[in-house]
DNA sequence: CCTACCGATCGGTAGG
DNA sequence: CCTACCGATCGGTAGG
């Protein structure tokens, strides 16, 4: 195997172990097990451990930010924006459901600048879900909505889809997209709110 | 200060320490550290670093259950259920939220029965949220609703929580739960779904 | 990529 | 709860 190939297959197992035991229940000889070589052997390819970790979330971030840089840029209607966004987000999720997963919950596990660098797109992801939301509180199609708990919604959905989504199950991505949107469109665009009673 | 009042600051540092760093990003010294005594001290009160894990979690599955048991046992109608449950909910969250972050991130790394156990009890917490929603769609409070995608949504708002949630923000504890509860409510109760366009 | 190894740290224990 | 440890394992390296 060439030695990119190899890398390429080193971050690809480093992906899945991390995603499922954790970055730090993770050791570099259960990455190097899976590869059929030596702990030692592994430094002829990576530097460290968390440069591994580094990758993997950078990738990500890239990853999830193009695709919604793609929508915000767009020149869609707020609605659609939303639910482009939301294809999309599953779509990366999907894709690569164990960098994604890592990405969501490993991060943390970095130290010093890399840390601040991956939790800065961490927040700028969270800023373009924000843009398409204000968007449509602007133009009046989210109506009636209190911006904090829409993104709470749709944070919150976004971050655990990779803990719920079987890639094998019996929704294909694309049914899984519209109904998931239909459900968040539903709660950000109905006007039935003040019919619900609340007070004590 | 008395053996038992040390256990219980012992579970709770461990329980902060845990939901910052980890259960393998925490170790023996960083606990028996905060409490000011010596690694090997802290085994006059517990018997493993898994224990602590173990109890921690077991009580956060005992909290969760007992509180959501409360609601499917009443006698209200689904769409109170619903709300209170979501209210319980994230009372449960606020009122220890490391404990809470231990619980729905921490309890992989048990391993064997206790896993299993935990495990358990977390299916048990997703079946009980299920009744109530079920219970609202078959009295028709819960219209034209996928159950597999209400789930979800709840579910993730419900994982996602302890990760949003500042004990000290500008919101209270009810003010969040009344507008939480009416997002989701509003997206499980509108007729409205009909009238967005899917089809491409 | 292996052989052979390293210092540091891990969870945990015996005896007081 | 401390002193004084222990064997195991950790991430990582030098030399080939």
């Amino acid at each position: 195997m060439s030695k990119i190939g190899r890398r390429e297959e080193i971050l690809q197992i480093a992906s899945r172990l991390f995603s499922q035991k954790g970055y730090h229940g993770t050791t570099i000889r259960n990455i190097s097990d899976e590869c059929g070589i030596l702990a030692g052997s592994l430094y002829a390819h990576i530097n460290s451990k968390e440069d591994l970790l580094y990758e993997i979330t950078a990738r990500g971030a890239k990853t999830f930010l193009n695709s919604l840089r793609k929508v915000t840029e767009s020149k869609l209607e707020p609605k659609e924006k939303m639910r482009l966004a939301l294809r999309e987000h599953i779509k990366v999720v999907a894709e690569d459901i164990d960098a994604a997963t890592v990405f969501f919950h490993e991060w943390k596990a970095l130290t010093g600048e890399r840390r601040q660098e991956i939790q800065q797109k961490r927040d700028e992801y969270e800023k373009l879900w924000e843009e398409i939301l204000q968007a449509g509180i602007n133009s009046g199609e989210f109506p009636k909505l209190d911006k904090k708990f829409a993104k709470l919604l749709i944070l919150s959905t976004g971050n655990y889809l990779y803990q719920w989504y079987k890639p094998n199950g019996e929704l294909s991505q694309e049914e899984i997209a519209d109904q998931f949107s239909q459900l968040i469109l539903t709660a950000l665009t109905s006007n039935k709110v003040d019919e619900i009673e609340w007070k004590e």
